[in-house]
DNA sequence: CTAAAAATTTAGACTAATCTAAAAATTTAT
DNA sequence: ATAAATTTTTAGATTAGTCTAAATTTTTAG
């Protein structure tokens, strides 16, 4: 059994090592984690002893087979909460995420099987983020940025990179919402913005830094 | 802010001071959180710190106003809980407990807003026992004892004083569910066990031990 | 009212998680 | 290829919560 401490390093070794390549550095999960290096030092010497992670001094770090699984039990338990809040309680996407990461240590096995089937057996989160399976692997979710699509192309909203408070309220403001359908009707060549039909309804403006943000499947 | 710890400590030391009168002792709060009397100790002072306990030494424990605000919000949160986890995920009533424990723990005053519209303001929960009122008042229920209802008299079931598994599991196997109508039809002058007719149907035996732990009023 | 028993507190120690400052290893740049 | 810069680890402390063993206070009983 985890503490919550572990817990989280154990599910920001897992998202660190899925942004970049290789070995997630002492630094990196200082800064993830709100602590200082010489803090993470420590406990990557017990997640080492744990066989969880696989540690050589000044190597960085790797998750091994058993710690992924237990970190992608971490988020399977965040983001289902997530879709929890949102669904059932109300609340505003932007708002889940902090509530999350506290309900995400509650460990129940039956807990998490029930609300997952009260839920509907959701597959995505609020921020369109893939639920991990009960086994404890990943699914894969092909989808591309909105600064990618070409002039003309019909996509739909999927999900978001970025999760601030303001990026998801402006995406409010805008009527981006997930699920909704999408057609880019033209590119700046200048700024790289694009200009999108929503729904076959109206027409808005989405800057190049928030269509880096967007991620969208062709239905 | 408190800990965990510190939140559990409150509960504790209200359950104590309502089971009994008057002060509580360092012993009954050390057998009651499975922990040893010198902790204990440790733990008072720190709480009459922080002003939650009036606190003399040898003297035993009493919760301050703030101290009992508190406590009595740990328990809200933990009986709301208990009736999301039996309302809408279904659980049975003996399984709740242990969950309830990590949920309470949670803060976050918005969730349990929410969270207690979303199960529409319920007066009590999966035991009978009522829920904290939010600006953390206890409700008064004018419940007393099976055991000690008259031959003839009709009353309805509201609440268990005992909330082991196996109790709880018998009153299941009994068909004795909250909220039902049971008339006492006989008491037995030498064990003080009843025979109960169940909502003007089938009849069923209580001993004493069970009687005693069940919680009725007149409608 | 004293002496034994029981309850409580103190003293000193341990673990988990953190920190700062200093040392060591690695990477980068001349 | 060496020196400088950066990263990482070690050393030594700190805090929360816990423990055992010993000391102290209160309660109970003769
Ligand atoms: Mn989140
Ligand atoms: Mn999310
Ligand atoms: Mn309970
Ligand atoms: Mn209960």
């Amino acid at each position: 059994m985890q503490s919550f401490t572990e817990e989280n390093y154990l599910k920001t070794i897992y998202y660190l090592a899925n942004r970049q390549q290789g070995e997630v550095s002492t630094n990196a999960l200082a800064e993830m984690t709100a602590t200082k290096a010489a803090s993470v030092t420590d406990m990557l010497r017990k997640l080492a002893d744990k066989q969880l992670i696989h540690y050589k001094k000044y190597q960085g770090v790797r998750l091994t087979e058993e710690g992924e699984r237990l970190a992608l039990q971490v988020i399977r338990r965040h983001r289902l909460w997530e879709v929890f809040l949102v669904e059932k309680l109300g609340f505003g996407w932007e708002a889940v995420h902090e509530i999350a990461e506290e309900l995400e240590h509650v460990r129940s096995e039956e807990l998490v099987a029930r609300l997952d089937t009260y839920l509907g057996r959701p597959k995505f989160d609020p921020h369109g983020d893939p639920i991990p399976t009960p086994a404890g692997k990943m699914p894969e979710t092909g989808f591309r940025k909105l600064s990618d699509v070409a002039t003309g192309e019909d996509v739909c909203l999927r999900a978001v990179l970025e999760h601030s408070t303001e990026f998801l309220q402006h995406l409010d403001h805008s009527n981006l919402t997930l699920g909704c359908s999408v057609t880019v009707t033209e590119i700046n060549a200048f700024d790289k913005s694009v200009l999108v039909q929503i729904e076959n309804d109206r027409t808005v403006f989405v800057s190049y830094e928030v269509a880096k943000n967007l991620l969208v499947d062709s239905h």
